[in-house]
RNA sequence: UGGGGCGUCGUCAAGCGGUAAGACACAGGAAUUUGGAUCCUGCAUUCGGAGGUUCGAAUCCUCCCGCCCCAGCCA
């Protein structure tokens, strides 16, 4: 059946839990939870995890807590942790008062830990990283038994709380599950539950010395917060048996249920944690936030708006197939938003000065410009036209091929909300050659835009004038890889960046009103784009824009499709 | 060649035994004071492949092929 906008999104999750609350499972309840580690930024990938989430508990009058799964103190932070809050509210979602810390379970963990040694279902082991690898086996070999898996509770339990009384040194001793180390699965032969780490947590700060593996937290978190549905990606797939085997062997209640759904891959850019900090850290982005970033907090400064990234997610779907999301479906996202509400204004990027030679010089008028085409409601101001002004280098040319419409000698276009004006001369640069000047003339009768003849013209264009206009500096974004997929892995990714993922342009002239524009405020700049201005970088009170997504442009196509003179 | 998962238009994705939704992309056209937006039109006789079951299969069965994940004291 096809689907309208109203109908809200269908997947397989949400027929499982539309099955579950059929069947009363989970009392009938639906807890969700959106657990990221606090050791980056979260990007557009997270997005849709953070949309599915909280989407689902919305949709069923259920709730979504917001979980920092900080179970390894390397690499987490606070700056992390404030990076994620200030996302996932930007993005629209409110997890009320349920923020919650992996780490505030680690006395209950710790607990947890001991009551499986008590059992005899987890043990101390004494074999070095290097031997435990050397005993798992391989993936067509089962493994070897470790000599301390026999070791009784008691030992055990004392070793294990020594292992917490920091006596021993990193890498020394781990805790372990006892489960089977000739399992098929690599996850269930005896994984490590705890490792020994004296480092400072964020949080904790030396509190502890021993923190427990994903594995063990991950599945206790949920069932403590009373999840019913712990929703992550595919790769955890092979981790879902582990996950319900210490549920079942710790008799906890409630269990919740681990469903996986297929991560995010997108065109032209990298998602891997692992690969944003290389750009980061190696200066090939000026931060986190750089624009250029597919992060949230750098989608926000090009001007990507939450209702976008939200649509944009809502239409990608969920399902559990390996896709790579074409990039242009995103930037349809943009465009369709910032087109309901983007006021529109006159900018120059590459300016060219035009003189209007029978124009009365010292005269200014003011034309009256809605901002919008369609939403009178959006008002309008006033842009003043002189005799000279500055229109956009490409907007002229010398010879212009066939399908080109725009001014070119002895030729006739409208100025935007303006008049019709006339080519009749070009000044040339002495030494180069390239036109520094264009001279034309104006019909006084064609003031608004019309002709009282009738008479027609073939293009429009944008224009400001030279004496009113402020002095811009404006990003050009593009993607930030040459190729759509297949970035490879290791170091080999950096080599297909796409050296031209930012030009900046630092002449640009835009239209008075714009003085007043502040901070993350978006415009559509007539015939060009969306642009955004910056709020992170102040220099000396100019104006910066960074362009979030260029308009669709016709005529760069007909211009590619090769030479049509 | 162990285990787990996945294969429906260029890219996503519905479909759940009754005869292939939708979106993006792409291609035409209409209209247009943004070569924008809008509006029409076209775009899988076929569902990784081969057999089989059935009146009827993308949907069920069998075999085969391809891709992804797992051998961190990361998550």
């Amino acid at each position: 059946m096809a689907r309208n906008d109203a109908s809200p999104p269908s997947d397989f999750i949400r027929v499982i839990v539309d099955e579950d609350l059929r069947t009363h499972r989970h009392q009938g309840r639906v807890a969700t939870r959106f657990p990221p580690e606090p050791n980056g930024y979260p990007h557009i990938g997270h997005a849709k995890s953070i949309c599915l989430n909280f989407g689902i508990a919305a949709q069923y009058g259920g709730t979504c807590n917001l979980r920092m799964d900080d179970t390894d103190p390397s690499g987490e932070s606070m700056e992390y942790v404030e990076s994620i809050i200030r996302d996932v509210k930007w993005l629209g979602f409110d997890w009320q008062d349920r923020l919650y810390y992996a780490s505030d379970y680690y006395e209950k963990l710790y607990q947890y830990a001991m009551r499986l040694i008590r059992v005899g279902k987890a043990y101390v082991c004494d074999l070095s990283a290097d031997e435990i690898r050397e005993y798992r086996g391989t993936l067509t070999e089962p493994g070897r038994e470790s000599p301390y898996r026999n070791r009784s509770s008691e030992e055990n339990l004392a070793l294990f709380e020594r292992m917490r009384a920091g006596e021993f040194e990193d890498g020394a001793r781990v805790l372990r599950a006892k489960i089977d180390m000739t399992s098929p699965n690599i996850t269930m032969r005896d994984p490590v539950m705890y490792r020994i780490k004296k480092e400072n947590h964020y949080r904790t700060g030396e509190k502890w010395c021993i923190y427990p593996m994903y594995d063990f937290a991950h599945c206790l978190s949920d069932s403590i917060e009373g999840i019913t549905h712990s929703i992550c990606t595919l790769e955890f797939e092979n981790n879902r048996p582990l996950y319900d085997w210490f549920l079942k062997e710790l008799n906890v209640e409630p269990r919740p249920q681990q469903i996986e759904f297929a991560r995010l891959n997108l065109s032209f850019t990298v998602l891997s944690k692992r690969k944003l900090i290389e750009l980061v850290e190696k200066g090939v982005v000026s931060g986190w936030d750089d624009p250029q970033m597919p992060t949230l907090s750098g989608m926000r400064r090009r001007g990507y708006s939450p209702e976008a990234i939200r649509n944009f997610c809502e239409r990608i779907g969920v399902s559990k197939n390996d896709s790579l999301i074409d990039m242009a479906l995103l930037e349809n996202c943009v465009r369709e938003d910032l087109n309901e509400r983007a006021q529109r204004v006159l900018a120059v990027l590459r300016p060219l000065r035009v003189v209007i030679d029978n124009y009365p010089e010292g005269e200014v008028e003011e034309f009256d410009c809605p901002y919008h085409p369609k939403n009178p409601e959006m008002g309008s101001r006033k842009v003043p036209f002189s005799r000279v002004l500055y229109i956009e280098q490409e907007d002229f040319l010398e010879n212009p091929p066939k399908k080109f419409f725009r001014l070119a000698m002895g030729r006739e276009v409208r100025l935007r909300y303006g008049y019709f004006i006339r080519c009749v001369g070009v000044v040339k640069n002495a030494n180069r050659g390239e036109v520094s000047e264009v001279h034309c003339t104006y019909d006084p009768e064609t003031r608004s835009g019309f002709a009282p003849d009738g008479r027609k013209v073939d293009a429009t264009i944008h224009w400001v004038s030279a004496a009113h206009s402020v002095p811009a500096e404006v990003r050009l974004y593009d993607r930030l890889f040459r190729i759509a997929d297949s970035l490879g892995e290791g170091p080999d990714f950096m080599e297909y960046l796409n050296k031209k993922s930012l030009e900046t342009l630092g002449s640009c002239r835009v239209e008075p009103s714009l003085s007043h524009a502040a901070p993350g405020d978006r415009f559509q700049f007539e015939r060009l784009g969306y642009f955004c201005v910056d709020s992170a970088d102040d220099k000396d009170k100019v104006l910066i824009f960074n362009r979030t997504v260029t308009l669709r442009d016709a005529w760069a196509r007909i211009a590619e499709k090769g030479d049509d003179r």
